[in-house]
Parts: structure tokens; C-alpha cells; sequence
DNA sequence: GGGTGGACCATAACGACGTTACATCTATAA
DNA sequence: TTATAGATGTAACGTCGTTATGGTCCACCC
């Protein structure tokens, strides 16, 4: 304000303190708590930033998943390389789960539907999109390789991230019939029991390059 | 209101036309019409009748949920028997879709988190876990038969449960890659090869009688 | 009959939500 | 300096869940 005269990079400047505000908002207090009103106070400006950035809610929300389907695919590309392709698809489902547990709030945004009435635009599909091919390429890999005997590599693909994806879910809806105490190794017992009967079931009749 | 006195059956008349009522909304019109005001005009009564008899939204929603795990254990329990104790449990799997495809909105509100804010009660946690004992129930089963290896029958239902209710989601979300056209027969594709290779993954090294 | 109390309900309102009409301010172009 | 376009703040609209207020109706007792 005094002195320096905004130099060009910070050009959009409300538009970025509106969405780290959201951001904020979304990890200190919940999606309960992401409203226009709150982000926009939050960001030290009026409800109408938000629209003249982003649109709306939703388009903020948008912003907010391109932001966390980003952040959750370099997970998955970052998920430490083992030896064999079967051994790099139960990789990325612990990076999976992993990346789940450590960003609770962005996985139920992004794929329980926490945000009540909002529909994604395409944009974020083709982000989803992006994090799906990660596995669907180590599926691919893996069948190359003559691990797996099924054709279809989506068929297979698909499998594994339904089963990973419910299998977090429960764990984070705290879906269980034990105590707290032991909720934690019961869900990482019941993932790894249940990925590794998954992997065998998938192999190979006639073993060759695991 | 003329001749006939209230026979003592239809004491809580109201309450019953508010459920089903509600019922009626959210089959016709989705979650997102399933407001106080939207029931109360449609059971013909104002907005405090839903307080007088449920307490508020939860509790109308509470109810909603208890007719949703009921009629969905029903479903389970009515799987046509197998003669195998694996072909019980891919039964049950089959019936557990099948429902959910059948009754999408109520398996939206009940396992998918479709109602924004709402934290269902102590009743309707117990009402889902009845339904999990039916799952549970065929995994002792088949591990009494030697068909299953691992000790805990929780940790084998849990993965059951979360693989059905993962790829559920998944479809019924209409996350896939496919074309409109391919989606339903690859989802049944996806959800056969991925129970029965879990299934394969399960079976005891040396079978005995599956 | 004449109260009396409680269960049930309608009206109207409150605060919070997403959204928008309108006026104002600011910065750049002519 | 003036004009124009974009960004912004204020205040409002309609909707949501919820509730305070008050009225109706019915069972019960004197």
C-alpha cells in the first residue's frame, strides 16, 4: 500500500487469498464451516470476492479439488518403487490410503461428497481422470509383464480402486464394529488381508515374471 | 372427520404421513428436496409437525434410515441360498448390489453420506451393524468349513464389505472411464472379476469343502 | 355443566446460507 | 481531464432448519 507498486506477479492477489483461505478453513474447522461469508472474512474481503473469482461456491469448491486432486496424484506418483508390478499396484493403494488418512478433509471432499449439493465441472473429472491412470498404468504394466491374465486392464483398474476406495472410506467413516483402541490396526489388518487376497486372486494361473 | 371415530390403529396418524411422506420426496425428487417445509406441505400438516414427532430434521432423517437398513437387511437376508459357504458370500455380495442399484437414493442416504450435515444416532448404527452381522455370519460360516483361512471373520467381512460397498459407490457415482452405453455391464464386469478374485484369495491352501 | 391441564399444531419470526442488484471505487486509455 | 471497464462493498432476496408464541382440541375431574 505505501511504497511498492504491485509488481506483475501478484496481479491476482484476492484470488489467491480467497482459495488459501478456503483451504484453511476446510483443514482448521471442516466443510461445515466452508461458506461464502466465512472464506470471504477469512480472505479480509466481501462475499462478492468469491463470485468475481470463482464464480460461486461451487466454482470455489472446484478450485479447492483441482487443488486437492493435484496434491493426491503426485502422491501416488511419489509412492516408493518395488520390484515387481504387483508389488507397485499394492504400493500405490497404501499411498492411496495413506494420502487419505494424512488429508482426511480433502478425501471426503473429494470423493465422499462432503460438499453438499456440488456437482464438479469437467475440469475436475479430467483431473480425477489423471490420478486413475497412475493405477491404471501399473495395471497395464503389471498384465505386460505376465502377472495378471485378465484382458481389460480398466476391469482390473477398477477393482482395486473400488476396493481400496471402500475400504477407506468405512476407515474414515469409522464404519467398525471394535473399539477405538484397536480401530486402527483393525482397518490396516482388514486393508492388507484384503489387498493381498485381491492380488492372489488376480494372478497369474501359470506364474511368470511377478 | 364425519362419522367414523379414530379406531385406535391410526392413533399416530401424522407421524406416519410424514414419513412416508419424506419417503415419497426423496424417491420422486431426490435429497436435495428433502426439506422440513417440502415434507410438511406434502403430509399436509405445517413444518412443527416434523418437530412434534421427530424431533427435528435428524431425527426424521433417523427414521428414513432405520426403513432404509431394514429393508435392506431384509434384501440380504433373502439371498438365494448357494450350496457353497464362498457361494453364499458372493450371494450375499450380489444381493448387496443389487439392492443398491434397486434403491439408489436410499443407499445414497444411508452409506454415502448424501444428507449434509446429518450424524445419525445410536439406533441407526446399531440397525446397520445388523446388517453386517448377516456378512459376518456366512464368513464364520465358511471358516467352520475350512474354506477360509484367516482367524478373524472381522477383518474377512470388512474386506468383503468394503470391496461391495467401494465399487457400489464408485457406480453409482458414475466415476468410470467407459462411455455411457458400456457403463453397466463394465461395472458388473468390474465387481465379478473383483469378488471372485478376492474370493480366490481367500480360499485356504489346501480346500477342503468350499 | 364448568373448569383444567396437556398434547398437538399454525403463524410468524430468527439467524445463517447462497446469491445478486445496485452503487461506488479504482485504474487504465483516450 | 474525462470516459470506460472491472473489482468491490452494502444491502437485500429467497431458502434453509429451527423456535417462540399463542391457539385449538380433547380427556379428565369437580
Amino acid at each position: 500500500m505505501s511504497s511498492a507498486k504491485k509488481d506483475v506477479s501478484s496481479i491476482p492477489d484476492t484470488r489467491a487469498d480467497i482459495l488459501a483461505a478456503a483451504l484453511a478453513v476446510l483443514q482448521a474447522e471442516g466443510h461445515a464451516s466452508l461458506t461464502v461469508r466465512h472464506v470471504a472474512a477469512r480472505a479480509g474481503c466481501s462475499t462478492i470476492g468469491v463470485y468475481t473469482w470463482f464464480g460461486g461456491k461451487d466454482g470455489l469448491v472446484d478450485a479447492i479439488l483441482l487443488d486437492g486432486f493435484q496434491r493426491f496424484a503426485g502422491a501416488l506418483a511419489r509412492a516408493r518403487p518395488r520390484k515387481t508390478p504387483l508389488g507397485m499396484l499394492l504400493g500405490q493403494a497404501a499411498a492411496y490410503r495413506r494420502w487419505a488418512l494424512d488429508n482426511r478433509t480433502s478425501y471426503e471432499v473429494m470423493f465422499m461428497g462432503a460438499i453438499p449439493g456440488h456437482v464438479a465441472s469437467d475440469e475436475i473429472h479430467v483431473a480425477g481422470l489423471i490420478a486413475y491412470e497412475l493405477l491404471r498404468n501399473e495395471v497395464v504394466a503389471a498384465r505386460a509383464r505376465g502377472a495378471i491374465d485378465e484382458d481389460d486392464a480398466d476391469t482390473v483398474a477398477m477393482a482395486m480402486w473400488g476396493l481400496v476406495h471402500g475400504l477407506v472410506s468405512l476407515e474414515i467413516a469409522n464404519a467398525e464394529p471394535k473399539s477405538v483402541a484397536a480401530r486402527k490396526s483393525f482397518h490396516q489388518r482388514s486393508f492388507d488381508v484384503a489387498l493381498s487376497a485381491l492380488e492372489q486372486g488376480l494372478l497369474t494361473k501359470t506364474p511368470q515374471d511377478r
